[in-house]
DNA sequence: GGGCAGGTGTAAT
DNA sequence: ATTACACCTGCC
């Protein structure tokens, strides 16, 4: 059986691929009207569907597209990593629920996973998504990946290496409409390509000496230094607070009065602690979902 | 057309 | 340590 069922372990995949952390799943409708996704990790073309059985791994999917799969969805790794315990999706949003407010929102995003992505990926994309949308953000990439990424057939593409996109020329990424960001996705890549940004060595430092790091590369900020501590980094307990992480904690939590970038940190990391960085995706979904005007609560 | 979108760099306070 | 502004681009 190469292409098991898995356990979900809570994870509710659509939720998790669509909550703004992954930009390259698409999703089709297949005959018997079930939801499958299509993603590409690494050079693998995976796809997977969840009913109430759990996750399938489907056709075309190799075997070594599945095990990608499986470390990219944390399925399977209920203890140790890299050090730090992974605790169970149900388990960690138990402790969530302690919280009142998140007790409330749980109901509408529980299952949204942390992702286990690729750091170098993440650094790139996450560049590009800074004063941007999704499916802007998401159009770039796959840009990207057609114009520099390998090809792995039927018209699908790898995210493009670091060599490559350091290599890349203005034109090129000029197509790849990044705008103002093109000089920044250039110098990330030379940095990861040439060394100076080690993507592997933050793995072993503190968190904040890791932020440090990537805030030395131009177009890398707090918000994007954190995106990738969480997406890709294994960093849990970190917070990235975007427009609507901001909303969304300003309103339920202080009445919706402002407060400043080092307030709403300090506040995550005492009231979440090491599961900040779950507590960011379900305040992010709920969010994005409920305030979408500014003036609606 | 002006404003905004999952920010950041820069200059000024 | 905070605040104001510009910024590619696509979309309303």
């Amino acid at each position: 059986m190469p292409l098991p069922t898995l356990a979900s372990g809570g994870l509710h995949l659509r939720r998790t691929l669509d909550s703004g952390q992954a930009f390259r799943w698409r999703w089709e409708t297949s005959p018997d009207g079930s939801e499958i996704a299509v993603g590409i990790l690494g050079r693998h073309r995976v796809r997977v569907s969840q009913d109430a059985r759990g996750i399938h791994v489907l056709p075309p999917t190799s075997a070594a597209g599945r095990d990608a799969l499986v470390g990219y969805l944390a399925l399977g790794t209920r203890h140790r990593r890299g050090g730090s315990d992974r605790a169970a999706l149900p388990a960690i949003e138990s402790a969530l629920a302690q919280d009142p407010v998140l007790a409330r929102i749980l109901p509408h995003t529980r299952g949204t996973g942390l992702l286990v992505q690729n750091p170098w990926e993440v650094v790139i994309s996450f560049i590009i998504s800074q004063n941007n949308n999704i499916p802007k953000i998401a159009r770039s990439i796959d840009h990207l990946a057609r114009a520099l990424g390998e090809p792995l057939g039927d018209g699908v593409h790898a995210f493009p290496t670091p060599e490559r996109l350091a290599a890349a020329h203005p034109r090129t990424l000029r197509a790849c409409h990044l705008g103002y960001r093109a000089p920044y996705v250039r110098e990330g890549a030379r940095r990861v390509a040439d060394g100076r940004l080690d993507l592997d060595a933050l793995r072993v430092l503190p968190e904040d000496r890791a932020r440090d790091a990537l805030r030395e590369v131009p177009g890398i900020g707090d918000k994007v230094a954190d995106c990738i501590l969480l997406f890709a980094l294994g960093r849990a307990a970190t917070f990235p607070v975007d427009v609507w992480v901001r909303r969304a904690v300003e309103r339920l939590y202080f009445r919706g009065q402002r407060r400043s970038m080092r307030e709403l940190r300090a506040f995550a990391r005492e009231r979440f602690g090491p599961l900040a960085g779950y507590a960011q995706q379900h305040l992010f979904a709920y969010a994005r979902g409920h305030f979408r005007d500014p003036r609606d609560s």
